[in-house]
DNA sequence: ATACAAACGTA
DNA sequence: CGTACGTTTGTATG
């Protein structure tokens, strides 16, 4: 057991002096600095301590029972600012609503409340720490009792236990005390004995073991410091009285009331909200919606298990109620467009739990499971539904009614996330464990054999969580505005990614072999040139650490810019030496890096074809942390397009037997549209409406110059800035890309701002917005919080700027884009075409099209492209046909 | 065997 | 000192 006391007004006067009241006050004009510094404090306290009982202590009023004594306690104080007086209320509906006892006693101080507290506790045996700004409480630390001491404001706390406070005053902390009477205390008014400074006091009581030992030897000590202490002698005891904590108050609570109790969450929304602390509110449930130590106990299964050759199985009128939702988990396994399913568990909400093998059904059984899985009707939650849906999916199975996906559900509510394991899931926002719960006696468990039930009973307790999961992280959703994101989007998109993936995309195998040998020998060629430009062949031209000894050391060229083992090799600093040097090694070098890449590519996607010459990826739909898809297992989304040679790539991915043809309809410029938009300034909106060419009339407005006499220099540096912009690009990046002096480029962007300044006032305010709330925001409200846009650390901070700038432009683009798949598929569906889609690279859809839809096709995608979502600017959709993706582009 | 850095492909 | 990804290779670690 370990109890946290805090001195509730002493941190909280730090904090009002520490930080400034403009950055913390609410629209209203309240100030909260006082409240924000004590509870980012108390964040990080209980955080670090991690203890199992909190309380905070407050000072009632300044009539205590020493001022009652000396008139002078604590005066010369200047009075207490209103502004700081009316922050305690508020101090004290946070520790309600979070459920942390505090108390004041009339007549003393919230030391002495501390110290009674310690006392108790050190009587029963636990460990304390304290968190007061007030030095008096340094005579209750001990091996059992530490204190943290703020300094530096409230930005750091000093740990002190006996031996840092030994440290610091030289002397053990029982004489502190002694120590502070006798030198004195300015803040509490209490003079100490001129010409006595802590060195003086600590040598003293080092010869004579205490105040009482000084005092018994008083006439001993000599100089000017012995005739000042007798002299002031009187005060000196009387300071020691004063200081003196008291530690057998009355307390209206005992130690067991500090327990911790989970917060009311609804409470810490509604004072957290008022006082508006969305940045803190955050931290707080990011660093506490679970705590570790009190992740406990497992999930319960009841019911009974239907075995195949068993119970018969009724989802419906039956004992399961078929309209209850019900947590699903399919084992099995899909990947590359194949895969099978071996199991369906269920967990319904009525407390029935299930195992059904899907290998030993009977046709009966089987007729009631799938009418149950495909019944849009019957509500099932999923943890990554995708992958089983796909599993089902080879058994025949198709699975509806999905009301929640528990990964996406948690990817909504925080989408930078290394994974979305459910095990880790029910650990934070449940408190347990995955694993059944181990029930006393054998009561409602299944009636397994102990030693072949794990894989059954995983499944189980699996489901059992998903479904309870759900409904947590149903909260957390509502919480940040991503119900309808969720539901309308994420959710729909599951079944439409499954059927791409499942139909992946024809490729010329033939076509592809033959570019592999084609790769192959420019490869080698390349490196024989290398070779022989540089008079040996004991050089792995792959390995960035031998080119670097061939660059630097044997050809002695220029050093390039550092990377963190070296000096880097990639291909922007290999053009640069090249164009210094022409040393035709370089030339070869560059030649066998692009070919060996392409080759690489290629054997990658001989590798991939599935046994129906197709290429099925796999859709990630919970990592970016900005909305957009990734694709993997192949990437289909890097494919090549800006060289000639990698375009041949593109061109083995053709139309499938019985398909006309391939299309590619792709958002132009879908995201400098959307800076428009957000942005609402007028000059870049009406550049979309008028249908020019973007960069022209952008080009013609900062250079001054009418759009015809834009030239194409002009015009690839408006472009590039355009890009940039979106991305958080500074003068100096942009004059390293574009090769012109920083002032130039920075003359560039401000002749831009001035042109554009509704761009620039949106890109200032979309920061200051996430730095006041922690998050931005896309066009659907997917949020993305960027907590480092207030750190301390300047290169993460602008790094979260950047982001920050991006995310709402990159996230929109991915809203909009998911969006038109829905319209797509949903078009296709209502007007019986065959034409399917196949690929979806973030702005632009690879679709197979059916014979004679072409022009349907065109049309529906158009429309459906289009009109995605209305925005201030046409979303302008390009498209193009033919046998292969190659010539499919326009 | 596993983890990381460097390099490079896409939007 | 430009965002978001995935893959491969070499290298250093265990």
């Amino acid at each position: 057991m370990k109890l946290l006391l805090l001195d509730g007004h002493s941190l909280a006067y730090r904090a009002f002096f520490a930080l400034p009241a403009e950055n913390f006050s609410t629209s209203t004009g309240q100030h909260t600095n006082a409240v924000y510094g004590f509870t980012s404090m108390l964040i990080n306290v209980l955080r670090d301590e991690a203890p199992t009982h909190v309380g905070v202590a407050f000072d009632v009023s300044r009539r205590t029972f020493r001022a009652a004594e000396y008139p002078e306690y604590k005066a010369g104080r200047s009075a207490t600012p209103t502004e700081f007086s009316g922050q305690i209320p508020l101090l004290h509906e946070v520790l309600d609503a979070l459920r942390i006892k505090h108390v004041g006693i009339e007549g003393y101080e919230a030391d002495d409340v501390i110290a009674t507290l310690t006392h108790r506790a050190v009587e029963q045996g636990h460990e304390v720490v304290i968190c007061t700004g007030d030095r008096d409480a340094f005579q209750l630390v001990s091996d059992k009792v530490t204190l943290l001491y703020p300094v530096r404001g409230v930005s750091e706390v000093w740990r002190m236990d006996p031996a840092a406070v030994a440290e610091k005053y030289l002397v053990p902390p029982e004489r502190y005390s002694d120590l502070a009477a006798l030198v004195g205390e300015s803040s509490d008014n209490l003079p100490g004995v001129p010409g006595v400074g802590p060195k003086t006091a600590a040598k003293w009581l080092g010869q004579y073991g205490d105040l009482a030992g000084i005092v018994a030897h008083v006439d001993e000590i000599k100089g000017k410091a012995g005739e000042n202490l007798r002299a002031h002698l009187d005060g000196v005891l009387r300071n020691r009285r004063l200081n003196r904590l008291v530690n057998d108050l009355d307390l209206p609570l005992g130690i067991d009331d500090l327990q911790r109790a989970s917060w009311d969450r609804e409470e810490v929304h509604r004072v957290f909200d008022g006082l508006e602390f969305r940045v803190l509110r955050d931290r707080l449930f990011a660093t506490f919606d679970v705590e570790a130590d009190e992740v406990e106990g497992g999930f319960e299964l009841e019911g009974e298990i239907v075995h195949a050759d068993g119970l018969p199985l009724r989802f419906g009128d039956g004992a399961h109620g078929r309209q209850v939702p019900h947590g699903v988990v399919v084992t099995g396994h899909y990947r590359g467009g194949s895969g099978d399913a071996g199991a369906v568990a269920f967990a319904g909400a009525d407390g029935v739990t299930g195992y059904v093998d899907l290998t030993t059904l009977t046709p009966e059984q089987d007729e009631v499971l799938a009418s149950w899985l495909a019944d849009p009707t019957a509500p099932k939650v999923l943890h990554d539904a995708k992958e089983q849906l796909q599993a089902l999916s080879t058994r025949g199975l198709p699975l509806a009614g999905i009301t929640s996906d528990t990964a996406l559900a948690a990817y909504l509510v925080r989408p930078d996330q290394r994974s979305y394991d459910l095990e880790d899931l029910v650990v934070r926002h449940l408190g347990r464990e995955l694993k059944a719960q181990e029930a006393a006696g054998d009561q409602g468990m299944l009636d397994f054999a102990p030693d072949d039930d794990t894989s059954e009973r995983e499944a189980m307790v699996r489901a059992r969580a998903v479904l309870e999961l759900s409904e947590v992280l149903g909260e957390r959703l509502e919480e940040t505005g991503g119900t309808d994101l969720l539901r309308d989007l994420e959710l729909p998109l599951v079944d439409i990614l499954a059927r791409m993936e499942r139909t992946g995309i024809a490729v010329d195998e033939d076509a592809l072999t033959a570019l592999e040998a084609d790769f192959a020998a420019k490869m080698r060629q390349a490196q024989l040139d290398a070779y022989e430009a540089i008079g040996r062949s004991d050089v792995n031209l792959g390995s960035p650490k031998q080119l670097q000894e061939v660059l630097f050391e044997q050809l002695g060229m220029p050093k390039t810019k550092r990377t963190k083992t070296g000096y880097t090799t990639d291909a922007d600093a290999l053009a640069d030496l090249f164009a210094k040097t022409e040393h035709p090694f370089l030339e070869a070098l560059l030649r066998h890096r692009d070919t060996s890449r392409l080759r690489v590519t290629v054997e990658g996607l001989i590798k991939s074809v599935a046994l129906d010459r197709r290429i099925h990826t796999t859709y990630i739909q919970t990592i970016a942390a900005t909305g957009r898809l990734s694709s993997t297992d192949p990437n289909l989304q890097n494919v090549p397009i800006r060289t000639v040679e990698g375009r041949r790539i593109r061109d083995v991915f053709v139309v499938g037997e019985g398909y006309e043809s391939l299309m590619s309809a792709d958002y132009s410029q879908i995201e400098m549209r959307i800076m428009a938009h957000l942005s609402g300034d007028e000059g870049l909106i009406e550049a979309f409406r008028t249908g020019e060419d973007l960069h022209r009339f952008v080009g013609a407005r900062v250079f001054g110059v009418e759009p015809e006499d834009v030239t194409a220099a002009m015009r690839s540096k408006v472009k590039a800035m355009s890009y940039g912009l979106a991305y958080g690009l500074s003068a100096f990046g942009l004059s390293k890309q574009l090769n012109i002096s920083t002032g130039e480029a920075q003359g560039l962007m401000d002749e831009y701002f001035s042109r554009f300044g509704g761009v620039r006032d949106y890109l200032r305010e979309v920061v200051v917005e996430a730095r006041a709330t922690g998050y931005t925001a896309t066009m659907l409200g997917r949020r993305r919080y960027l907590p480092d846009l207030v750190s301390d650390n300047r290169q993460r901070r602008e790094g979260a700027e950047r982001m920050a700038l991006n995310a709402p432009i990159q996230g929109s683009a991915a809203d909009i884009i998911k969006l038109a798949m829905k319209g797509v598929d949903a078009a296709l569906r209502s007007e019986g075409m065959a034409s399917r889609i196949l690929l979806q690279v973030h702005d632009e859809l690879v679709l197979e099209v059916a014979p004679g839809e072409r022009e349907a096709l065109e049309a529906l995608v158009r429309r459906e492209m289009g009109a995605a979502v209305a925005m201030d600017v046409p979303l302008d959709v390009s498209v193009g046909v033919g046998r292969s993706w190659h010539d499919a582009a326009h």
